[in-house]
DNA sequence: TTCAACCGCCAC
DNA sequence: AAACGTGGCGGTTGAA
């Protein structure tokens, strides 16, 4: 079984490969350079109290029999990296270990106390291999920050990470959600849990101070921490300790800060000894958070009816068996955790050929359309403006919409700013302050490349910019930005250009026409149209097409990093994002066609139908929906029948049905979905749109109605759903008084931040948020809880099958050809069964086998 | 040169 | 008083 789970490892246990494709940069001169210094530095490294640090094999030996030792409790440990650029890329293939440090313990004395530095660079560079047998080891338990980051460096050096125990990061994010992305770092989290965590270091040095038998060693270890090491509690960031002010060449000190690489921090005498303590401390932080985390999980109870004084507050249990955030954090998240890793590692096929065809194919399209589109352009133009951007919003706004005035700002939660003091950005500099948008001029000027080099008078040879001036055509906006500006996005540029195939023209044509030219306004019309082609394939082009490419490794897998940083327990992914592939509709070069199954295998594609109406459903009981789910069919039909009576007299009179098997011949009664499209199109917008908690304003907008006649069609949807309504209501009073949401399962995401500020804006959000999270966040702990199961599963491990992604409410796998059959019957049944109840009515999975992507929607 | 604000667009 | 939730990301632009 474990044959399928870790092939991909089997294939990079050959060290001397993963040293090819890992190592290459550090024969540079550079890397020579600090290899020099490096070897005179270690020689006058000072001791620090409780570090004891490794530089070679007897060493590395040594410690590693007492961590073995130690094998029954879990060990904290972190690496720092070489190779890799952590903003941009991602970790698997990519990026080596220069040092690792681990904390097991304050008991835990490695020679010189319980912290452990292994350095792992020039000539030890082959210690970490040493550790192999330990870290693959999965009876001995680990603790990291961040796993998936660790791990994959650690398995660029061939070693596959096992026993897992926990990953603060995730511990953190499960506690509180709702926080800021970099509120989540381990230095972060050091200072705001700074109190909890002296307590537990103190409590734990009590502890381990009072156990009999302490031999000789540990004694020492405890007190060398009682002395040394209890105090320091916060982590300080890497950028304030090493930041230095730049210094000028007239020897001022410049407001610049600079940073020294991490093979300086590591190499030079000035840096090492901090280094040392900086990384050390990184792993004896991450071990108290972890016992500081793992506490407050197990006290942050699910139940908020229940009060701590009632007597079965602390084992009351909610109908999935769970009684507090730790134990979401045991049963789902910490797999999770696991799971996520593997996802990566995988990656997925991609038939490169395919994606550089369609590149092609895309560039040769855009051409046509942007010289289309400019040459119109210059029509409307005095100057020459063959530079014309079009992927410049701003040339837009100004070609369409000036002069014109800007709208008054509104002030929404996320544009609302308190005066505060001049921020400064990390290297020092201050940070810009948003300008004020101003009207827009008949004409403004473009900076552009002076590619026809282009001197100017009083200059003596051509600058490398020059301007290209835009005079605007002044059409009245038609819709805004968040700053005020006229918005020149596909919806109004759409009403600029009409309906061009139908001769139907749009807006612009009236603009010339009314001055007595409308071919010119046909014109503009088509250039338009021209101008939204190109721009929707650009933005395939350099948002799916060119980063596969360049993402993809050699071996033609697509590594993307997958992470849980959502508010509402959602997970993302980037670099590249897998989430966003444009659907079929959309996807004119067919895209997903690019992701395919490997060689022999096949890929299993299974989404979950309705996921968040069912989670919706089963969370009010709305026995109107619920009824639907169980009927079947077109849920959408079905509940535009529930809104129009005269409908339902329709269908009870057998003049009109919800569904028809085309295989039974032809239908005896027209569909709903064909004589009332326009309604059930609408209900299916209601269905999806009311959980998001869009109003009435919001609809009609989407329909162009107006408001009234949208709030009739909201108030027929809820007439047969009261407890939706009942429910929203709760929900709403939840959120306004305790500030929190809850999703299915009991995780928590706090609202306050929408409430502090006593504005409608802000509190209107947090009440959609409120009435949102239970349920993306409930279909998130249903994929979640389906994907521990899969992952557990021995006859899929059997069978060869392994989670590629998730995308939201659908898995993907991968597998050999000949058991896909059987792998698809268990997939469906474990994800319809996520738990070990039953919900208030079925999951229903809709699983395809496939060659890719495409194939399996 | 670098960075963030802004705009816009992709998914579920 | 605002008007649809959760994300990632590319391009342009101007400031430091």
């Amino acid at each position: 079984m474990i044959k399928f789970r870790f092939c991909k490892f089997a294939q990079i246990n050959n060290i001397a490969s993963i040293k090819s494709r890992i190592g290459g940069s550090s024969k540079t001169p550079e890397y020579d350079l600090y290899r020099s210094y490096y070897n005179k530095t270690i020689e006058d490294v000072k001791e620090q109290p409780g570090v004891t640090i490794v530089r070679n094999v007897n060493e590395a030996k040594r410690v590693i029999e007492i961590l073995k030792k130690y094998n029954k409790q879990p060990h904290a440990w972190d690496t720092e990296t070489i190779d890799i650029d952590v903003k941009s890329e991602n970790p698997i293939n990519r990026g080596k270990l220069i040092c690792a440090s681990a904390f097991a313990g304050p008991e835990v004395n490695f020679g010189n106390g319980p912290r452990l530095f292994i350095d792992n660079f020039a000539q030890n560079s082959d210690i970490i291999m040493l550790f192999k047998d330990y870290f693959e080891d999965e009876k001995i338990l680990k603790i990291w920050h961040n796993y998936g980051f660790d791990r994959h460096i650690i398995g660029n050096h061939g070693i596959n990470v096992q026993g897992f125990f926990g990953d603060t990061m995730h511990m953190a994010r499960l506690l509180d959600p709702s926080k800021q992305p970099q509120e989540y770092s381990l230095a972060k989290l050091s200072i705001a849990h700074e109190e909890e965590i002296k307590q537990v270091k103190t409590k734990r040095l009590e502890c381990l101070l009072k156990k009999p038998n302490l031999t000789e060693e540990e004694k020492q270890s405890l007190q060398i921490f009682k002395d040394h090491l209890l105090d320091i509690n916060l982590k300080t960031s890497m950028k304030q300790i090493f930041g230095q002010n730049k210094e000028l060449k007239n020897g001022e000190v410049s407001k610049l800060k600079v940073y020294p690489k991490i093979l300086q921090m590591h190499c030079l005498p000035q840096y090492i000894n901090q280094w040392i303590e900086y990384s050390t401390l990184d792993s004896e932080i991450t071990y108290f958070l972890c016992l500081t985390l793992k506490d407050l999980l197990n006290k942050t109870k699910i139940f908020y009816n229940s009060k701590p004084t009632d007597s079965d507050y602390h084992t009351k249990k909610n109908e999935f068996g769970i009684n507090c955030l730790g134990d979401i954090y045991s049963k789902y998240w910490n797999s999770l955790g696991e799971i996520l890793t593997e996802l990566e590692r995988e990656g997925m096929q991609v038939d490169i050929s395919h994606v550089n065809n369609i590149k092609i194919q895309a560039e040769q399209d855009m051409k046509q359309y942007e010289q289309n589109f400019i040459k119109w352009v210059q029509t409307t133009q005095e100057g020459d403006v063959s530079q014309f951007n079009c992927s410049s919003t701003q040339q837009l706004q100004q070609l369409f919409f000036a002069p014109c005035k800007k709208q008054q700002v509104k002030k929404t939660h996320q544009t609302i700013k308190e005066d505060e003091e001049d921020e400064y950005l990390s290297d020092g500099r201050k940070k810009s302050i948003r300008k004020e948008v101003e009207d827009l001029s008949e004409i403004k000027a473009f900076q552009i490349d002076n590619i026809h080099q282009i001197v100017k008078e009083n200059q003596r040879s051509p600058l490398k910019y020059t301007e290209m001036y835009i005079k605007g055509l002044g059409i009245a906006p038609l819709s805004y930005t968040p700053s005020g500006m006229p918005s020149a996005d596909y919806n109004a540029l759409k009403q600029l250009a009409g309906d061009v195939e139908k001769q139907q023209y749009g807006l612009i044509y009236q603009h010339f026409a009314s001055k007595g030219d409308p071919q010119k306004g046909i014109d503009a019309c088509v250039a338009i149209n021209d101008l939204l082609e190109l721009k929707s394939i650009e933005v395939l082009l350099h948002t799916f097409i060119i980063p596969l490419i360049e993402l993809t490794d050699t071996s033609g897998r697509v590594h993307t990093s997958i992470n849980i940083n959502t508010e509402t327990g959602r997970l993302s992914s980037r670099n590249p994002n897998l989430l966003n592939q444009p659907a079929l509709e959309k996807d004119r070069y067919k895209i997903r066609k690019s992701f395919v199954a490997k060689q022999g295998c096949k890929l299993i594609v299974a989404d979950y139908g309705q996921l968040e109406l069912r989670v919706l459903a089963h969370m009010t009981k709305c026995k109107a929906m619920i009824d639907a789910f169980l009927k079947g069919g077109d849920f959408h039909s079905r509940t535009v029948i529930t809104m129009f009576p005269s409908i339902q007299e329709e269908i009870e009179k057998g003049e009109l049905l919800i569904e028809w098997d085309k295989s039974k011949g032809k239908a005896p009664a027209p569909l709903v979905k064909d004589k009332y499209a326009a309604e059930r199109r609408k209900a299916k917008v209601l269905n999806f749109s009311i959980a998001y908690g869009k109003t009435a304003t919001g609809f009609a907008k989407d329909w162009q109605c107006d408001i009234k006649e949208a709030q009739k069609t909201i108030d027929a949807w809820f007439a047969q759903r009261k407890e939706v309504e009942q429910w929203q209501y709760n929900v709403r009073m939840i959120a306004k008084s305790q500030f929190f949401t809850q999703t299915l399962l009991g995780r928590y995401r706090y609202l306050e931040k929408y409430f502090e500020q006593q504005t409608r804006s802000y509190i209107n959000h947090g009440l959609r948020a409120a009435i949102n999270t239970p349920i993306q966040g409930g279909a998130a702990d249903i994929v979640i809880a389906a994907m521990v199961k899969i992952y557990k599963n021995e006859t899929l491990k059997d069978l060869g099958f392994k989670l590629l992604l998730q995308v939201h409410d659908e898995l993907i796998l991968e597998g050999p050809e000949e058991n896909a059959q059987a792998a698809l019957m268990i997939v469906k049944e474990l994800m319809e069964n996520p738990f070990e109840i039953q919900l208030e009515l079925p999951l229903e999975v809709d699983a395809k086998i496939g060659n890719n992507w495409y194939e399996c929607k």
